[in-house]
DNA sequence: CTTTATTTGTTGTGTAGCAGAACAAAAAGA
DNA sequence: TCTTTTTGTTCTGCTACACAACAAATAAAG
């Protein structure tokens, strides 16, 4: 008998029974997961590390194949005895769209299966586009795109990251301050315009998705992904792999959490929040910049060594020492992962915001604790709506219907 | 085409493979599991809940009676037209002990399948027993509890509940401050004495557990537990149904979470976290207790009118008021169960604590959801430690060795 | 009291999908 | 050139579920 038996992973799941079909639902989704994850992959290592038969395998990729998600091709490089094993590659054909609404622009992407961002624009709009706008815009940038896409290509549908909450249950914005959005049905809009499934999301969540599958997350399964910009702070927690999302999809909201008795209030009207006090604004205000990106806010900072700037930002980070602290306790994550304004805050200063941090949470949470700054730059969100609208597909290879670029 | 596809509810999974066996395995648990939860059913009320076809059921209550884990019988109220459906019961032979240390006592206690605690015994200790002695008492009482079990039951497992922090790759006490212990391999210490497996875990965590399963919690899949007893405050977070435990099995520490700037300490020497202002024994003190269960201390509560006490009780109620919109906005619970202590501050002013709380977390976020009082009472910890030794069996029917009563 | 409709348990058959074995193919090394 | 190693392919077998047919047990209708 085992000395102490682990604590097993899942205490209780779903009551659900499954058959044979779920089986192979399960067994091409962790195919192409995998696939989908690393790029390519030999045959080999994929029964490896499904720990599934080689027979298996080989009917599994005969399927996919045959659906059209991957392609095979005979290995170029050997690295060692035996056979060459064939390699297996998603296909570049298979894409999603990836619409960003913000305040000041509205963004639209192609990216491929594999998570590689094939095109991009993005279209200024004067200030807080309303929501039919905004979506009649995205439409024209997504039909601007589809003209441009190969003939054999085929979509997957639509992923839309909102700076706001969005309820899972009917795609509708609940509520997105910046846009002055308040129960929009953005995604039934969409759909209806573009006739493709449209999916959508939180912003942050969908960063936080990313990075997980190809960013500074990657092979981590407990993340806290905390992100700052100049709307104020998103957050995102990834728990044993999938992302945390409530009762309704609103979970997340690290940035509103009040860790102090300070009047201020952040965007939403809450006082004494992370995000009432780390501000950027504030920051920029005090380097005397109007409008700047990330980058050149960290050359300004890097120039600037005056007492007014560093105190500024010294209390920032110490707010933010305070919320990561709490976010240990609570989740007691692997990694937290700092992203945008917040990145550039760690940068700044790493050692203090590490002590501070360390200081105000449980020493066994630490524990082999790593706090990074995120790996995805610009095409962060392009990846994660992307990703978004593409997971269906994932979960259910042979079941998710795919759309031509040239409808009939 | 629909409208706008939900989102997927799980948007990425494990990526190891499964096979016959896995099915197999998955539905004896998710037999199992409605059986254990609701006590008895019919059997087909288990062909529609897990909407497997009724030979299937069949098949997987014949395994399970000759496991010895359910019995059959003869449906007693007829309830409408047809045939009626046999009654299927969990086996009440099948039993776990539940062992809870603490500083002034050790519990323990045995519990059957169904969530029944059949026997308990409580020894009181002297000041913080030191490891060995409690695991010794707790091997004491259970080889005493052990004698009185009929010959013919059968055990899964020793569950223990730690008023502490627990890792729960090896089962090893990370921390339990008012024990006094620090790594103390208390599972392996347990398992040496008695020679049965032995599960730990977090003392609120598995009242949330409890809870879910028996209590106030149940039919929720996204609950918050906060707990509040003489000790501090523990918390438990149920995601999915499933428990959070974050990398190490740490997470849920929601007493130990900042929300001020007050310079009171909590029991883990961390500064204006929810524990340091809600505290138990400045309200006994107030009111001039000295050593008080819940219930004497609401007496006391009801009786005494004076503007101190309450001065006291409102500030705490207000800082509590701020934690659970905190996990509001973090969680997007269902439902916030407020156990112990923490329930007794509700019954005192629930308006108060509802209408702060709603001023302290985003209007999104609340949508229906509900503040509630735990419902488990005195044998709360001696349910949860023992579904947590119950898992494995339940989790995976066919393949848990259980250990007869008399040892040969 | 008999007949009918309804629901459930039982039994036998069909089948999907995975494992495993045997064999062939393709590489490296002796 | 021969051996060893690894992988792909093909065939067989088995398991566990769905489905259909039938029997059993009830309530309701006549």
């Amino acid at each position: 008998m085992s000395t102490t038996p682990p604590i097993p992973a899942r205490h209780a799941m779903t009551t659900k029974g499954s058959n044979r079909e779920d089986i192979r639902r399960h067994n091409l989704s962790a195919v192409l997961t995998l696939l989908s994850r690393t790029g390519q992959m030999p045959r080999s290592a994929l029964t490896e590390l499904t720990g599934l038969n080689r027979s298996t395998i080989s009917d599994l990729v005969t399927e996919l194949e045959d659906l059209g998600l991957v392609t095979e091709s005979e290995a170029v490089t050997t690295q060692g005895v035996g056979r060459p094993s064939l390699m297996v590659s998603p296909a570049e054909e298979v894409v999603a769209f990836a619409v960003n609404p913000d305040i000041d622009a509205i963004t639209v992407g192609v990216v491929s299966f594999s998570g590689r961002v094939i095109a991009k624009v993005r279209q200024t709009t004067t200030v807080q586009p309303a929501a039919t706008t905004a979506a009649e815009t995205a439409n024209k940038l997504i039909e601007q795109l589809r003209k441009d896409l190969p003939a054999n290509y085929r979509i997957a549908g639509i992923g839309v990251a909102i700076p706001g909450q969005v309820r899972h249950a009917d795609g509708v914005v609940r509520l997105a301050p910046h846009l002055n959005w308040v129960e929009v049905p953005f995604a039934r809009m969409l759909q209806q315009l573009t006739g493709l499934p449209v999916y959508i999301d939180n912003d942050a969540s969908l960063g936080s998705l990313a990075e997980r599958d190809f960013g500074a997350g990657k092979g981590f399964r407990e993340i806290i992904y905390l992100f700052g910009s100049a709307g104020g702070i998103g957050g995102g927690v990834i728990h044993d792999g999938i992302p945390l999302r409530g009762a309704a999809g609103y979970a997340g909201e690290l940035g509103h959490v009040r860790i102090s008795d300070s009047p201020n209030e952040d965007g939403s009207g809450l006082t004494g929040t992370l995000e009432s006090l780390v501000r950027r604004d504030v920051l920029l205000n005090a380097l005397g910049l109007i409008n700047a990106d990330d980058e050149q806010l960290a050359a300004a900072l890097a120039a600037d060594k005056s007492a007014k700037v560093r105190k500024i930002i010294e209390a920032q980070i110490d707010a933010l020492a305070i919320a990561v602290g709490n976010y240990v306790n609570i989740f007691n994550p692997e990694v937290i992962l700092l992203a945008g304004y917040l990145s550039t805050l760690f940068a700044y200063d790493s050692d203090r915001l590490l002590s501070r941090f360390r200081w105000s949470s449980l020493t066994a949470s630490q524990d082999r604790m790593v706090v990074r700054q995120a790996a995805l730059g610009a095409n962060l969100l392009m990846v994660g709506a992307a990703g978004l609208a593409l997971a269906p597909l994932v979960n259910a290879p042979a079941s998710t219907q795919l759309t031509p670029v040239r409808s009939k």
